[in-house]
This record gives structure tokens, sequence and C-alpha cells, in this order.
DNA sequence: TAAACACCCTATAGTGGCTATAGAGTCAAG
DNA sequence: CTTGACTCTATAGCCACTATAGGGTGTTTA
């Protein structure tokens, strides 16, 4: 199996694939004549693992974790629950930050009925102490 | 007003605020005679304002956006709010799907009980079709 | 046989919103 | 006059990719 197919296989793109083997993620696979990677199923397992931890937002160090677990198995589960635990909580407090801005940013756009003579949305975003910022230690989140 | 000083009243680091400089968002202040960036209550409160943004996960370009209504004042609040409204967006849809990956990743933690040979979460991470990725246009999120 | 085309390769730079580091200058207090 | 706190510029790093340039491979078609 060469790249693209992989790529295709799995829904990722041939350019991810390659980092992620730059990365240690992936192994390096062999190459054939012409100098192309030759993938198994053994890799597209791997890599779909990968693909389903990044869909849980997982960062790829927490994932290199979870692949060290499955490749050294020691029987016992308790890190692994320990990682997926912390990730929830990741995720859970980038909820909470998020959803207070989402009431802030409400209440913003409530603001600017038009009636007012200068929009009181940038009154209301210049005015006052510096707000807390939400960005603090999860992982969890972006996208461009 | 030297920058240490503009960095404590806003909270956040004199090197944000060379940057914030940089990127065209705070004027270009004068320098005092030992080359020290010299501000004023205008560069607070438009940096106040920048910060209020931030504390709200607006992208720098949606705030330059911000910043050139309030520069340039139409009367017309009805691009603010369009902003604003497509903010909000952004930010429900990124809570949505966040909320949607926590209920993926509790499901997660409950199948390893221990009384399986082998990790079930392991397994279940391997399995299957690769999942949706969740990143996709939004510009919400992120930290590390 | 040749040219077009789809795929693959490496290497490098860019994204956003900063943070960290290095190496130097400025200025007030002890 | 030296210490120390602050400031300056410039550059590199973070994450997880994406984009680009410049080339090679391999199959299909004119």
């Amino acid at each position: 199996m060469k790249i693209g197919e992989l790529a295709a296989r799995t829904g990722c793109q041939p350019v991810t694939i390659r980092y992620y083997e730059q990365a240690g993620l992936l192994p390096v696979p062999p190459r054939s004549e012409g100098n192309y990677r030759v993938y198994t199923r053994a890799h597209e397992e791997r890599l779909l693992f990968i693909r389903n931890c990044r869909a849980l937002d997982m960062s790829l160090e927490e994932i290199r974790q979870l692949l060290d677990y499955q490749d050294n198995p020691s029987g016992d589960c308790s890190e692994i629950n320990a990682l997926v635990e912390a990730h929830i909580e990741h995720v859970s407090s980038r909820i909470k930050v998020l959803q207070q801005l989402q009431d802030k940013l409400v209440a913003l756009r409530q603001r600017c009925t038009g009636a007012e003579p200068s929009c009181s949305i940038l009154q209301e975003l210049t005015a006052g102490e510096p707000h807390v910022s939400q960005d603090s230690d999860s992982h969890v989140g972006h996208s461009h």
C-alpha cells in the first residue's frame, strides 16, 4: 500500500502521515524500488488509532504515551485510565470557559440596539479592568 | 508610561505589547531619550480593548476589524453586530463539538473496568472507521 | 516513442498568538 | 562604580499541521 491509499483509507493527508512518521508516532516503513513508502495493515491500524485519538482532541504527546502502553502492555490499565481521565478534565474545563465566553458574547450582542449615538458594543469592549484570560493550561481546542 | 507599567496596568506582558505593535494593532509609540517606548492613556485604553477582545477569544484579525470600525466610525453598527454574531457562532459550534468529544471520552473511560484481559480502552481506540475530525473552520480554542 | 498526467519524494517556510532566549543598552539606588 | 531592574532588538521555538518549490516515478494515451 502506498501513502495515497493509506491516506484515503484513514481519512488523512499524505503530508500528515509523513509528519507522524517524523514525529515518531508511525514506524518508518520500508521503501519500494522507486523510493516510495510501502505500508501494511499494521500501519493502517496504528494510524487509525492515532486519528481516533486526534478526533478526541488528544495531543500528539498523549497519543505517544498511549502508543507506548500499547507497545509495552503492562496488564495495568491505571495509567491509561489516568490519561483519559486527565483528558476529560481538559475538555470539560475548556467547555466551561467557552460557555462563559458565550454568555459574555451574547450579553455583548444585546447591548447594541442601534438606539445609542455611538456603538455600545465598542464602548463595552473598551471599558473596565482587563478581563481574566481564559487560556491557561488545557491543550484542548484550536482550529483555523 | 514605560512598557512595564503599561503591561502591569493591562495584565499582559511587555513582549506581547511589542508583538501587538508589530502586528499593527497598537500604534507605534514615541521613544524616550534612552530609546524606551513611551505610552499614554490612549495606548492603555486601546490595549485594554484588545485584551478584552482576546479574553473573548477573538482572533487578532477580528480585533483588527473592530479597531478599524472604532477608528473610522460610520454610525452603522451592523458590521460590528455581524462580527460579534459570527464569533458567537464560532464559539457555540466549538462548544458543541467539545461536548460530543466529552461524551465519547466518558464512554471510553467506562470501558476499562480492569475486568478484561487486555485494556479495552486501547481496543476501542484502535477499532473502526476513522472518526470524523472535529476541527474544521472555527478559530476558537487552543491553549498549551 | 513521447508526452501527459497522477502520484510520490525531500526540504523549507508559513500559520496564530504568543513564549523563550541571547546579547546588549539605560537608569536609579546603594 | 557596581549592582540590579528594567528596556531594547533579533531570532528561534511551540503545536499540528498546511503550503510551496523543485524534482522523480510510473501508468496511460496520442
